[in-house]
DNA sequence: GTGAAAGCGCTAACAT
DNA sequence: ATGTTAGCGCTTTCAC
């Protein structure tokens, strides 16, 4: 039923190592006989079977790539590019949602490992550096972590500059007038982008003689869910923000969303700045003052990171050569939810 | 270097063949060996080689998922509800995007098919069938249409009413006192979708007397910008429309961009009403009123389908009964957009 | 209940 | 330039 090599070669007239050079490209097969071969293959609808040749080559010429929920614009362009780059490359991704669950995030590791994917692009839940150590050092499967780091664990990474583009967020909002900045930053626990934005907020603080005030620091999750919440925590506190830094677009939709629920206005009443652009902010009712991210290169500079080290020639020079760490600048957007 | 089932059976004392079946959880094992193994299993953090496994039993437990784009939320729901019940299913998904062009999509086919998935769900271009009859006909792997049809390819699918949601929202229009309806929809040579929403919309009019005006109709492409384009088009001609019908979101998105730069009010000087809810509608300058669909359903749905077929134990049965499609309702959701 | 061995569809080393 | 054949890592049939 199934058409395999074997009934190619059958009907061509020559070998199944002739039908496999031709497939293969191989130079050492006479003109006339690659001709007859492809007609062959045509005539059939011939399609070589990925998993038997997987299987002998030890070659997948497949990555894996794992991140938090492709729901979210900040992770669907990545999956996008990533998509993107791996296919120009002549290779193929098989996408995993973890939503932020580190027993998910094993799931999918071993689950990858097990499929034999060449490598991984793996925007990480902080957890499980046992098993990605163990998959750094006992296999040959190449990771490439983006966006953010994990503890303890030493691999190539793209990055953004988020202390430098937090910074300049701060500098801003305090040049503008604000006094009373707040911060709703990520789960400094497992995430090393929300360590670097709250650094960066708190250097920005001490350097303008600003006090660091825990009432004005909130802890999310990155969903919108926490920046509505954490938002309408600050403002029906007793001390209240002149202005909310938020780290990151679906947080800051939470946060507008409950203010205008609150009817405070934006920037009358409070000044609202974020990190990473919401999709289509200039359509929103109030477009954000954010930092912009270069997503789509985050996603293609992991890959290109990833296929070099895959194609290396020499793998042991790579086993031994310390970890690379792309770090992207950002890009700064004024609109009107900042005085 | 790589651990494999001999590895395994030689530090358990057993056979491959006893591995094997602890591995697949066979019942005739003695419960003492089945421990030893998992233990041995455990410790050498011993991972089965899907690609081996594939090989050998002619099952893969894959399935592919050809969407158009991730970017888009519509398609970025699809692409999550499909995981979410694939997973549960034991399976797992490839993710394609064909970005509508249809070599694209015939070589994601083709790959797809070398790759041993035992079906396909697929968010179709509206080419290609032959190609798809060839791998119904010839080939194993089930398919499942995922919002529209293909012209002669005779298989399941799961759609959205359009032509009911559609008729819905035009005689709403028509009975808010809307006389200058234009619809702006999707290319009706290649969706079924784009058709049937031209078709309610047709219907509705007719209903109501309301002659179709050829100047009123435009053919986009369900993008952002041929939304802006034919907007505009439509606005900068002598004879304009009070309101306007746009088939998704994104084209919708594209259109309110352009009224503002117009510098025309919704809905005080033109009504605007969309097929597909936008993300974030409530945050926008303008929520829109429009048809939500139920986008989540659609993917789920569609991989309850193929998962049934796949492992359905009458495969002679399957391929005899006639196509199974599945149409979902739409919901109504009223905002300022419209008088 | 367990082991030996064949074989899934392909590639690559070796032979001619 | 082409063919023969072993074997990738696993599962499954057949013996015992």
């Amino acid at each position: 039923m199934k058409i395999d090599i074997n009934t190619v070669a059958k009907k061509a007239g020559v070998s199944t190592a002739t039908i496999s050079r031709v497939l293969n490209n191989s130079t050492k097969v006479r003109e006339v006989t690659r001709k007859k071969v492809l007609k062959v293959v045509k005539s059939l609808n011939y399609e070589i079977d990925a998993t038997a040749r997987s299987l002998r080559k030890k070659k997948t010429y497949a990555i894996g790539l794992i991140v938090e929920n492709v729901l979210s614009y900040f992770y669907a362009i990545i999956v996008k590019s990533v998509e993107d780059v791996t296919v120009v490359n002549g290779y193929n991704s098989i996408l995993c949602n973890t939503e932020r669950d580190p027993d998910k995030e094993l799931k999918y590791l071993k689950l990858l490992k097990s499929y034999n994917v060449e490598g991984i692009i793996l925007l990480p839940t902080g957890k499980n550096s046992a098993y990605l150590n163990n998959l750094i050092n006992n296999t040959n499967i190449k990771i490439v972590f983006i966006d953010r780091l994990v503890k303890d664990v030493n691999c190539n990474a793209v990055l953004v500059d988020n202390l430098n583009g937090t910074k300049k967020a701060i500098d801003y909002l305090i040049k503008r007038g604000y006094e009373r900045i707040a911060i709703i930053t990520g789960d400094v626990e497992d995430s090393s982008t929300a360590v670097d934005r709250l650094k960066g907020y708190l250097s920005s603080l001490k350097e303008a003689g600003i006090k660091k005030d825990n009432r004005l620091i909130k802890f999310g999750d990155y969903r919108w869910e926490s920046g509505y919440k954490y938002t309408k925590e600050l403002m029906e506190a007793k001390y209240k923000p002149d202005c909310i830094f938020i780290s990151n677009a679906n947080m800051a939709l939470g946060a507008i969303t409950v203010l205008r629920e609150l009817n405070i206005n934006i920037p009358d009443d409070l000044g609202v700045m974020c990190f990473d652009k919401p999709n289509y902010n200039d359509l929103l009712y109030t477009p954000l003052t954010c930092i912009e991210q270069p997503i789509y290169d985050l996603g293609a500079k992991a890959v290109n990171l990833l296929i070099n080290e895959i194609e290396s020639k020499d793998q042991q020079e790579i086993k031994k050569k310390k970890p690379e760490i792309i770090t992207l600048q950002t890009n700064f957007l004024i609109k009107n939810s900042t005085k």
